[in-house]
DNA sequence: AGAAATCGCGGTAACGTTCCCATTGTACGA
DNA sequence: TCGTACAATGGGAACGTTACCGCGATTTCT
């Protein structure tokens, strides 16, 4: 009864409260062994008549574990990253350790404060995406941690967990196949990026193996955004070329803004140019026609993301990258080729 | 030179270094006063050399203070409530500070789970957005705590903010008055929430002061959701109408199904139907057409959040709720029937 | 010049928990 | 009956930090 009654209840309350020691009463409330069956249900009795709560601060400095982990997110704003902080959160839950999300905006200086924070948070382990090109020094974050996303790639010898970007093209380059469009324009991102490198290698690999030569195909670069897939698509409209145009875009939001870009050229889609994305945000759904795309598995992201940084935390000798598989996503934005209506067949005439 | 090369450097490791006790380091560290400034640099210089960095769990322990805040939104895949958290974690960090940002999935279980596992990190604050109805027992939250969101409008006596719904409604209304919309159909929430009262309540008011029978207005009600709107819709078309259908949705989400709607029963957005929505998510701009909505300014009420609960923190009598202005953003799927072309006067029967 | 104030610094306790070791009581086998 | 084993519990110490008190040295005031 010494204790002032705005203070929050300590396991020393809840001890004297039950009439054993400390020690005891962390024994019981652990759930530890070498514990009388009594002894215990009075502690938990006192412990709930009290309403102790175990104070998380303490038992990271005693125990060396915060229960925390850390997730630096390029932009908190995407629903797509909003996915894998969900699957990482449920996962990280189901072990009774948070998440701290951060976004970095993508940009460098921010991010390499967001994990100084971590770090002095005193966080179990980290996952990030990495949008700092000088990670070379990452061997001096001084705490385990994997990376997600594509870009992760740049170093091997780090566990990570991304998409399968090879099997995700090629569930996209067959699908268009199977719709009549063998010989698709693309738009990609920036040359800085190596996600543009791992798609560019896999509709390489897709194309020999059909016999085709990946040189005819049309392609324009731009930034991984609406506008910079709109103008993207300006330039890919503005070349020479007959009948119905095929775009497949590396990103759903360039995906977007190529749609944007065919309805102010005065063109129609999926009737006059065809478009598949890759990403599968939300908004994809809402766009007119709906975006057919190839999505990611964000949240099984964040889920496998929490999982391979528990190995790393333990230990476990689990080193080793980790590609999730994505899935088609069929809504409007593709025309069907293959079986010509009149109406089609009259307009199809750049059909190979 | 005790330290094992495996542990992290402690102050008292600086303080070694720099040849003073970790008291005085200490001192240094935190900047504090009655230090003489050459013993200070000294041990600045030797917190750098050692790569010292302050362990936060520590700090918290001893102060009392854990330096996070925790954040409780409904659904950190929607874009609105990431603009929320990255306000708040923006703000935040301005304080030297973090947020813990949870998700409850509109699930009052989870949310009350999420709490708990605030209150066992020592958070030394929360905001939450209430989506359980049972929040009668807040005050037994034992931290300080404020809400956002209008269904927080339940309790009169708690710090919060949110939009001001009053004046985003007379901004939508007097906006579709311009445009020659005078007597718009309504798509609501569902009855049980506060924001769909909130809502009428302010249509009416508009409607009083022009002289407008609220009575006559037509309104449909559905799930905060886009198949809630799109079946609203339906329901709204099925009714006898003449000329022009003008509709103002509660939701931006409801808004884009209404407009699925619209184009499922062969019509056309904005020639046919107009539709604003309110919320301002990023989908609107995707859409065709753009959605024109009354957007919240997210981003803002996440940092004015943390603001507020600074001052609860801090016992300063900032007792109130915050309404922050929303803006109107003018896109594509509002018809202009304030001046009439030649071929929509034809149409226009139904014109007031 | 002596007293008082100030400055700079060190020592120690405390925050709440868990871990390790010591101690007690009881049951069991020889 | 006594020693041993084991179960159940209590008593400290430690994690890294900051707050408080006190002490010596220097400066300032009368």
């Amino acid at each position: 009864m010494s204790s002032s009654r705005n203070r929050r209840p300590t396991i020393i309350d809840v001890a004297e409260r039950a009439g054993v020691s400390k020690s005891t009463a962390a024994r019981a409330l652990a759930g530890s062994s070498n514990i009388n069956e009594e002894t215990r249900e009075r502690v938990l009795r006192a412990a709930a008549a009290t309403g102790y709560e175990r104070n998380h601060l303490a038992v990271g400095m005693r125990s060396g574990r915060s229960g925390m982990l850390g997730l630096v997110i390029p932009d908190i704003t995407n629903p797509f990253w909003g996915e894998v902080a969900r699957g990482a959160q449920d996962r990280a839950a189901e072990s009774g350790t948070s998440v701290l999300v951060f976004s970095s905006d993508w940009d460098a200086a921010k991010e390499a404060a967001h994990i100084g924070t971590l770090r002095r948070a005193r966080v179990d382990g980290a996952i990030i995406n990495p949008v700092a090109d000088n990670f070379d020094d990452h061997h001096r974050f001084g705490l385990p941690f994997v990376f997600i996303g594509s870009s992760a790639e740049r170093f091997p010898d780090i566990s990570s967990v991304g998409s399968d970007i090879t099997q995700a093209v090629r569930l996209g380059m067959d699908h268009l196949v199977s719709k009549g469009h063998s010989a698709p324009s693309f738009i990609v991102g920036p040359k800085s990026r190596l996600a543009r490198a791992r798609f560019l290698r896999a509709v390489h690999e897709h194309c020999v193996e059909r016999d085709v030569d990946p040189g005819i195909l049309a392609m324009e670069d731009g930034e991984y955004t609406v506008e910079g897939g709109r103008q993207a698509m300006r330039r890919l409209l503005e070349r020479p070329h007959v009948g119905h145009v095929c775009v497949f875009a590396a990103n759903d939001m360039m995906a977007l803004g190529a749609m944007m870009a065919v309805r102010e050229a005065g063109l129609n889609c999926p009737s006059d140019v065809s478009i598949i994305g890759f990403d599968g945000i939300p908004s994809g759904e809402f766009a007119w026609p709906g975006l057919t795309t190839i999505a990611k598995p964000g949240r099984e992201i964040g889920v496998r993301a929490v999982e391979q940084l528990f190995d790393e935390i333990e230990h476990r000798p689990e080193h080793g990258r980790i590609y999730m598989p994505c899935r088609l996503v069929e809504r409007g934005s593709l025309a069907d080729l293959s079986v010509p209506t009149p109406q089609r067949a009259a307009a199809g005439a750049g059909r190979v």
